[in-house]
RNA sequence: GACCCUGUAGCUCAACGGAUAGAGCGCCUGCCUUCUAAGCAGGAUGUUGGGGGUUCAAGUCCCCCCAGGGUCGCCA
């Protein structure tokens, strides 16, 4: 409800500029930094002194004399020396966030309108099938699968990617480790793959298999030739590696159903490799001269892309890449032609196509752009009845639904990987698709690393050089990690140790069903309160933590809010839960319940609870979902403080007891939907 | 060497160029016959790495240093 009382200031600020003629200053609106200040004020006055020659505080007299009545807005005051505060309608604001969240569909789409919307794809976890996922690995799919969920309150149209790598050198790897050090044939292989936890076997035999090559670098060479199976399709290599990437792959979906992240399409490598997109590819970028054959130096034979010292267009990269303008203007255009040694390498010179080439080739298809599909299949169907496919070369299954054709897309990488996202970009760029190169974003974010004590805790000896260093990268080659199903199982038995000491009569499906939220609530919440530039040193103690700024914290609050509504109707007061949701008839008293002084920190909580959508816009535009969950937090923070404030069901005063229930109902239920952005459930009891 | 990210309380992190830089953890002290204490209240710690500049206003923008991390491969 906020942001749409805040864009009636903005739009009645933006016509008093206009009316004085005024384009080139931007309307800006901040929170004052107390409620007895307002709700919305604007700076804009300072901004406009030294143009209009006069005094701020005479400006912002005008602003405030001038601006016509804005609804919800009750007052309009001056403050300091030039500000102008706006005072919202306290009562109308309440009785309107309260029906707002009343109806959490209101912002979603019907169907058939969400059939016409422009789709975002999004591509996220994107993990090696060929070992056990680990903390990285969710910290990927947290942010992805709560990036989508923002996405989709926003009303987009969104298909979910998790592109699979099935044909690389790690795959390769522990086809290797099966073949040289395990001595297993495909039947064996599959009757391994079958069992539980055989991605924890891999991950182990992967760490062999990297042990196996340092003691004999001559043994690299296997990895070669099972590479060059592999990606051929054919033989007793390639069906061994499709045997493991598919059964860890499940492993995978399985790590992540349980965090509650699904996907709509698993794209895979060997079918971009086996349906020659690379081909397809290749001639678009031939022809238009994006890549051109290295004639000398150390790239020669290899058809290699030039990066454009600057972007060309308008300066539109600059959304995507901020803080990158680097040449002031007029700098010279670059000494082209000379060399290729600093271009990229898209085909070796042995004519195998290197990641990058295949990533621009799957980024065209994303767009529609390729001119090729993929068939699909049916991989897996969710207990929702939500089914994910994959794609495959051979007709395929029919009733797959339209996949890629994006008008946006975004790719959940981690920042190590920024100079080959912007490759590909440049590779969009470079064949012409201006549009698209600009709607390509690298989402990009830091990585999960390993506090040394949390090292140390978990085996590793660390030299002592590593030891002074603030964190410890996760090595999966080396097994050094926290494997994701572990931490898991860890929080999911910590939580149900709490659990079970308050809850002992509880049946015991229910204990671990609140266990298991609890447990998602913690670990997604730890995830995603950093925002994306913060590298997480992980450590046990902060990870297993359901107290302070947690998700349990945010959940405690739901249920508590709960634990009233239920006590209510155990009570039998004079009306119910429906009657509490039809605020209706009582709109008049919300004036005196929160009236400026004494009402204000009623106020402050409604103010709060009413701002979901105004959090959720700022999280969107900035890719921030750190900003959700915050949010959260501060809102359970603030509605802990009132419940230790007032004590609602004993309230002698009926009209008020009925306001701060209603006001309570309202936190309710926008903490809910902001847990549900985060992908975190609020169960009933805890 | 070039480019990117980071540097804020003892620790981990927040803070659209705006009003008094905030949380959590940890530490100390209180509060459970109550809508369950996974909670609440109180206690204090800041030269926002350093130096210049722009601005009515800088933790935030620009420049120069310092420190840490990352990337720049015919690996993915």
């Amino acid at each position: 409800m906020y942001r749409i009382v805040e864009a009636r200031i903005r739009a009645a600020l933006r016509e008093f500029l206009n009316r004085r003629g005024i384009q080139d200053i931007p309307v800006v609106t901040q929170r004052p930094p107390s409620v007895a200040m307002g709700e919305v004020a604007t700076p804009m006055a300072f901004e406009l002194a030294p143009r209009l020659r006069r005094a701020p505080r005479q400006i912002a007299q005008e602003i405030a004399t001038e601006l016509a009545a804005i609804p919800g807005v009750a007052r309009v005051e001056l403050a300091g020396a030039g500000y102008v505060n706006f005072l919202f309608d306290r009562a109308a604001f309440f009785a309107a966030a309260f029906s707002e969240a009343a109806n959490p569909g209101g912002t979603l789409r019907a169907d058939r309108a969400l059939a016409r919307e422009p789709k975002c794809v999004v591509e996220h976890t994107n993990i090696n099938p060929n070992k056990a996922a680990h903390i990285g690995h969710l910290r990927n799919a947290a942010l992805g699968d709560t990036f989508v969920r923002l996405l989709r309150r926003a009303g987009r149209r969104v298909e979910v990617q998790n592109y699979i790598d099935n044909t690389g050198v790690q795959v390769a790897d522990v086809v290797v480790g099966f073949t040289h050090l395990e001595n297993k044939s495909a039947a064996e292989l599959r009757s391994l793959a079958a069992a539980p936890r055989f991605d924890f076997f891999c991950w182990d035999l992967y760490a062999r298999v990297t042990q196996f090559f340092e003691e004999d670098q001559t043994r690299l060479a296997l990895r070669g030739q099972t590479l060059a199976a592999i990606e051929e399709g054919h033989g007793a290599e390639a069906e061994l590696a499709e045997i493991i990437s598919v059964a860890i792959v499940r492993c995978h979906l399985r790590t992540m159903e349980r965090l509650g992240v699904q996907y709509d399409v698993l794209p895979r490598e060997s079918e971009i490799l086996h349906l020659k997109f690379w081909d397809a590819a290749f001639q678009q970028l031939r022809e238009r001269g994006a890549i051109h054959l290295a004639s000398a130096g150390k790239n020669v034979g290899c058809w290699v892309m030039k990066l454009p010292e600057r972007p060309p267009g308008p300066g539109q990269e600059t959304q995507q890449f901020p803080k990158l303008q680097s040449n002031p203007p007029g700098a010279e255009p670059q000494e082209t032609g000379d060399s290729d040694d600093d271009a990229k390498v898209i085909v070796r010179s042995n004519g195998t196509v290197t990641y990058v080439g295949k990533d621009i080739a799957y980024q065209l298809w994303k767009f529609g752009l390729l001119g090729r599909d993929f068939a699909y299949r049916r991989f897996y169907t969710y207990p929702n009845g939500h089914t994910v496919w994959t794609t495959t070369t051979d007709g395929g299954e029919s009733g797959a639904p339209e996949f890629g054709h994006a008008a946006d897309v975004y790719n959940v990488i981690d920042t190590r990987q920024a100079y080959l996202q912007k490759v590909v970009v440049a590779g969009l760029r470079a064949l012409g698709f201006e549009q698209e190169a600009a709607r390509s974003v690298h989402f990009s974010y830091d990585v999960v690393a390993l506090s040394p004590r949390c090292a140390a805790e978990m085996g590793y000896t660390l030299a002592e050089e590593e030891m002074r260093k603030p964190y410890v990268e996760v090595s999966g080659r080396k097994g050094l990690g926290v494997k994701a199903d572990d931490l898991l199982d860890e929080l999911e038995s910590a939580a149900r140790a709490e659990v079970d000491a308050r809850h002992a009569g509880a049946p015991e499906a229910e204990r671990a069903r609140i266990a298991h939220a609890i447990a998602i609530g913690a670990l997604r919440y730890f995830l995603l309160k950093y925002t994306r530039t913060a590298i997480i040193a992980f450590d046990f103690r902060d990870a297993l933590s359901f107290e302070g700024e947690t998700g349990p914290y945010c959940q405690y609050a739901v249920v508590r809010a709960r634990n009233i509504f239920r006590k209510m109707a155990e009570q039998r007061l004079h009306f119910s839960l429906e009657q509490l949701d039809d605020a209706a008839e009582d709109q008049a008293s919300f004036k005196d319940f929160l009236k400026s002084g004494e009402g204000d920190d009623l106020w402050e909580l409604a103010l709060r609870a009413g701002s979901l959508d105004a959090q959720v816009a700022t999280a969107l535009s900035a890719q921030e979902p750190a900003f959700v969950a915050k949010y959260a937090f501060e809102l359970a923070q603030a509605f802990n403080l009132f419940y230790h404030h007032h004590h609602i069901l004993s309230e002698a005063h009926a009209a008020k007891r009925d306001f701060l229930l209603r006001l309570s109902r309202l936190v309710e239920r926008q903490l809910v939907t902001a847990l549900d952005l985060l992908g975190i459930e609020a169960p009933e009891k805890m």
